[in-house]
DNA sequence: CTTGGTGCAAACATTTTGCAGCACA
DNA sequence: TGTGCTGCAAAATGTTTGCACCAAG
């Protein structure tokens, strides 16, 4: 289901949908952009990927789902959309550019499980405060910080 | 200057040289490689970048200074390096692999300036600790982090 | 000597872009 | 109705690989 058409109040994803919605397309009149169906598409798969995903996944996904957008508008959506802060680029271990979400959602802060790649949001207490002095050491005007955590399950065995 | 030869004991980057070098040969032997010109000015280079770089700037540098070092040779040397756990990849805030020597200096976390886009690395104090301190808290082994913290030149009208 | 390394250029994978027709505002 | 958008496919990166000759051990 794209987002601008036929929206019904059950989904469990509405809640994040429909600001994000507002927000993508108030952002898209805000520069004489237009709000596409195709646009509407690959912001719905975003949300409902929920983590962190790639240019990839967002166009396998909506192919796999029979959606007719093509390599060319993920790309350029992605962009829009992280012009908009809609999704931000993360720290990419590999290769490729990775993105989430970046609207209702969490923090900055992120445990990423290695087994699974389930990705959680975590506020570990006084981080903001000890970057805040990493700026000041230097001189430099904090902007803002992002922090991945990487575990897996605890050992049984070991 | 290639590490292996002529190699003079005023260098201030020596302290440093030295042991690295000794790492790289040991790892190549151990797996059946060799060590040859090529590679000491790959890691040569590296370690007078002293922080964050790309391929590329390893090649341009090799270079511009004469050094008969193909692009071919600068990627492969860098996945050796890799294993070797004598650099690693870092975080990275546009496109590109970016590696930072990653024995006898620095950690993963980074400080980024949003105003020209150079990169530095940090260590703020207890941040390992920190992240461990959440793993715990949820049951998981801590396995890794990386921070980055966003910076802007200081305000000065304002 | 043998095995692995190098440079080159072609191959690759990912992301961007030019163009002609189409659809939103 | 006009401006911007789409798909396609070609171009543009950044990285890897095949091959013939060369060098380290």
């Amino acid at each position: 289901m794209a987002l601008g058409a036929n929206r019904r109040p059950d989904g469990d994803d509405l809640e994040i949908i429909e600001p994000l919605c507002a927000v993508f397309r108030r952002r898209l009149k805000s520069e004489g952009a237009k709000y596409t169906p195709e646009r509407a598409e690959v912001l719905d798969a975003i949300v409902r990927i929920e983590g962190i995903f790639e240019a990839e996944d967002l166009l396998e996904r909506l192919q796999a789902e029979g959606r007719r957008v093509s390599k060319a508008t993920v790309y350029r959506t992605l962009k829009i959309m992280q012009d908009a802060g809609i999704v931000q680029r993360v720290l990419s271990v590999g290769d490729q550019a990775r993105y989430q979400l970046a609207y209702g959602r969490a923090g900055t802060d992120q445990l990423v499980r290695l087994d699974g790649g389930r990705v959680e949001s975590i506020e570990p207490p006084g981080l903001k405060a000890l970057c805040e002095q990493v700026c000041a050491q230097r001189g430099v005007k904090y902007q803002g910080h992002r922090l991945q955590v990487f575990a897996t399950a605890p050992e049984r065995g070991g």
